[in-house]
DNA sequence: CATGAATGAGTCTTCATTCAT
DNA sequence: GATGAATGAAGACTCATTCAT
């Protein structure tokens, strides 16, 4: 018996110094790539970062590529808790609240978020596995959002498809100069303005009205 | 002055003609490019597209590289014609009609747009030259339109950094599946609902009013 | 401990090993240089002579002429060797002595001196880097040696400058048909009566005297 | 017969315009081959440097290498004028004047005579047809003319063939920086110089001597 | 004959992957 | 498991030669 716990234990110790190892990699992996993109980054290179040697990393992943999707897959989980609370918004402040969140999300693994983006242009497997049911299902929940609320009055009878895709660039666009590393990532402070500000000209536009 | 003349004619034939075969490379390029992306390109497959040897590529262009450069380029004089128009915009039905024509121009040379996108991502070099510059004029003139109309009290006070900002998100993000080749590009008639729809949101929001 | 030990002595047999390979590159580098010249000599010439793949030239050489001058750092080395001690010549038997090893040498790397010779008129690297420097020296201590030698009354009062030239050319001129492959080296007693015949020429010329 | 003189005159212009402008690529190609060597010097460059299109290369000459095969040739029947007048040579004085002349010939067409010196140590053909016979035949000579002065009791009895080599050295050697662009040329008087020098030490050597 | 664009075989070099230690 | 040298397929680019104008 306690020769197997001793394996247990050392068997735990074993698979959390892989599950680390494995990590390490990974995170190296999306520094450089988003760093070089992953075309222009060689193993070598990878390697260098995780302070490993080329061959270790095939131990972990099963090649170049591999890492690339364990990146994809990795991203997505961390995206994937943000959306499922698209599905959870009530009121305004739901909505300005969960944009803020988002994008603090977006932003805090962004190595990870800019390897996809870039790769997301160029790589079909990426592009489906990774995206295409991601986005497609904002997309419904928003235009559900906003079809609920033209039947309840609230909202203006406007075009849900048209809008939903319009209100998530809103969403989307200020992002991408962060992720493309031209503007530094935003504070508490900006997110929450530009949250608000979003939320502000969905709901209201720019028009001065008389009410 | 007859051998003169002919030299003319025959030299401005083959002017053309080497003008010709450049441009046919060059959408060849564009082409092969946006299915593989510029870094899974070989320069073969440029050549074989374009119907010339490998050498010949090498006789208009400096190399693999400089081709994308020239995509850059000739994909940046066709948007800017397009934008230059962003500074007159007067009235709303101005920014419908534009918005209309720059989707089209758009996806009218889809090929060296979809390139053009791809590589931003990737490709500093083209960050800086064809993008950077451009948006940030773009931006600067929403900015100056929207911060004119708060003063002259036709727009609500809102921040001008940051609704020139989405207001792009709303203009750039529709045309983003059709580069990618998730959607297909759209008729005339649904490029003029999208514009309607967008500005009628910028101008008015989705909420109800009661005025 | 057993483990550094272990560890260092397998780090030392590798060390040994890159070194035996390296060699092993480059005197095949030479041999293929020597028979067709580095300029017609392809990567995959030397890769195959060396046995090995064409990739695993660029582990050990930074590329095809890299080699080259690495093959020009090696023959100095075993030139340099007899250089200096052109310096320590005394008498008339010091300097057959020295003709006879230095030709010796010069034969003993065929290949890499071969090499040497035929890129010198053609390579301006390697002849700043590998020739001049190397010959101003033999030829100044060769003008010294002649000058204390006539303000000694040992030698007539010829012109040192020319003189050295000259001394050099007898030394030099029967090396180059067998570094050219036109005759085979000379044997240990060929090497003697040349030397022999030199140095009689250089001190007596060939016309009759009366003393 | 008017006819058919002026046409005998314009063959004959015609050829004259051939023969110049062969030369002219003739010329054009030595002095690239000079400064850049054979290997590294491209068709294109020489049609530069003779200011004709590099299509015409092929109207006068079968190919790059053909072009160099007439260099080799050209420089040929310079240097065959020379070396007839050395088995002419009777007195001191006409070596000496013969050694001056020689220097003198290899010089005034340096582009010819430097590429084709390069080009020996790697081209076997040329190696042949155009350096192995010229230098046996002077190569003979001087033996049977030192053979001829022992045997009249001028010459000590020194080894015939070694002391050939050796002459040949002294008076090889000091061209060479020359062609390789190391010095510049000498002029007429330093040329004197050297060839009295060179008599000077076969005949007697350095040694100081008693009679 | 002159021209110079087209050609494509031939090179050097890179780099993901394998495997012996 | 870790290592890093070996591998060789693949790719960008060059350039002597050809040939239509």
């Amino acid at each position: 018996v306690a020769q197997t716990t001793n394996r247990n234990r050392s068997e735990g110790r074993r698979q959390r110094r892989i599950e680390r190892r494995r990590r390490r990699i990974l995170e190296a992996a999306a520094r450089v790539f988003a760093r070089k993109s992953y075309a222009q980054t060689t193993t070598k290179e990878i390697a260098d970062e995780a302070d490993v040697a080329e061959g270790t990393l095939y131990n972990y992943f099963g090649g170049k590529r591999e890492i690339l999707l364990a990146i994809a897959s990795e991203t997505q989980s961390v995206i994937d808790a943000v959306l499922g609370e698209v599905s959870t918004i009530q009121s305004r402040e739901d909505m300005v609240a969960l944009a803020e969140k988002g994008l603090q999300v977006f932003i805090s693994e962004l190595p990870f978020t800019r390897t996809l983006f870039a790769e997301v242009w160029v790589d079909d497997v990426i592009l489906q596995e990774f995206f295409i049911d991601r986005f497609q299902r904002i997309w419904q929940q928003l235009q559900r959002f906003i079809t609920e609320r033209i039947e309840a009055g609230i909202f203006r009878p406007v075009d849900p498809v048209l809008t939903s895709s319009m209100v998530m660039g809103i969403f989307v666009i200020p992002i991408i100069p962060v992720l493309r590393g031209v503007n530094s990532p935003p504070t508490l402070e900006e997110r929450c303005a530009w949250a608000e500000a979003a939320v502000d000209l969905i709901w209201d536009g720019v028009r001065v009205r008389k009410d």
